[in-house]
DNA sequence: CCAATAAGTCAACATGACTGACATAACGTC
DNA sequence: GACGTTATGTCAGTCATGTTGACTTATTGG
């Protein structure tokens, strides 16, 4: 085992004066408010999520698949290309779970009417059912949640959502939330808002 | 490429019944918000750690990294059992990572004053500083994020996001948002609340 | 002294990201 | 009709982070 030798905390810091702050009340500087709050969206994120996986892994799929699923049950007949720009992985990653389930017939692939070159996806019977199985998962867990918050939460915590949404994905996220299939949106720098 | 032969959407479904509900306007059948909650959760959890995701990347670190540090900086002194049950993941996935931002000097290991099998984890200057910046940055967002929603949003946002969190994390979230370190709870069967 | 505990380590594996290069089919234009 | 562009698929290789199971080492406490 590595050789540590010193006897506890002592020229360690970890209390310097980070985000200065009113009330240091033992150990929590400052804004503790805003670092719970950090903490507890890594947990609800986890917790939004570990129900699906479960019931993925049943079917030797994660949660890449269940992202697909998703965005093609809410806009059938999308586009791969549409697809790689809302996920923002590349090619390779979604054609290996594109893949997985066309071949296992969750996800249907038909030629556009128009341009053929486009594989235009949707969900077959099966992919429906799982994906309907794992939305309403989901959405019972955020029903439960906005159910003990009084009305307007609803409302008030998707505004809070989309704000935590980066500036650059924003336009993209609302054209989502309107179900129009805006083309592609100019291409931006980077992440960094 | 794959032969692809029929003609455009026909046969597929994509628009059965699934969580009935009234408004049936288009393509967005029912319970429509939910489901835009739930694409909102996973654009909203993306935005919350793309910028630490490219301050860290300069670093060679990732996101299990922030995480450590994350939970080291609240909890200083943290023992490595509990860093793992906070977590969730392997001894080994922790190794990894820990071993890294030791090596580096991000994190210092002491021996525990009472039972020196112990590793308490501590940051140091550097470490600290990187931490500082990566919560700054995302205390930023959430700050921002809640300015627009006026007053009472604050708790009612943590409010949803504590109850979002899956049943057997509460506790130990709970005790986490106190500055406590109560000792690892009762072992719960598994993900599913 | 010895069993139990805290932590570290090793080998092997899976998933889902990434890159860059290349193949194929269809579209549109000259 | 040939040709460049576009949409998609595919190959080969890498990396980060998760997993398992087995084993070592230091320390504790009865």
């Amino acid at each position: 085992m590595t050789d540590i030798t010193s006897d506890g905390p002592s020229d360690h810091l970890a209390t310097s004066g980070r985000l200065p702050h009113a009330g240091e009340e033992g150990r929590r500087p400052l804004g503790s408010d805003l670092l719970a709050c950090i903490e507890l969206f890594y947990f609800a994120y986890r917790g939004f999520t570990c129900e699906p996986d479960t019931i993925l892994e049943q079917y030797g799929f994660g949660r890449a698949h269940h992202r697909v699923l998703h965005f093609v049950n809410r806009n059938p007949g999308l586009k791969v290309a549409e697809l790689l720009d809302i996920l923002r992985i590349t090619k390779q990653s979604l054609a290996r779970v594109l893949k997985q389930l066309v071949d296992e017939g969750f996800i249907i692939q038909k030629a556009g009417n128009e341009d053929r070159r486009e594989r235009r996806l949707y969900l077959s019977a099966k992919g429906a059912r799982l994906t309907d199985k794992l939305t309403q998962i989901q959405a019972k867990r955020i029903e439960g949640a906005l159910a003990g918050l009084g009305s307007g939460a609803d409302a008030l915590t998707r505004n809070f959502l989309f704000a935590m949404v980066a500036e650059k994905d924003r336009p993209r996220v609302e054209a989502l939330m309107n179900g129009l299939h805006s083309g592609p949106l100019a291409e931006e720098p980077d992440c960094n808002p």
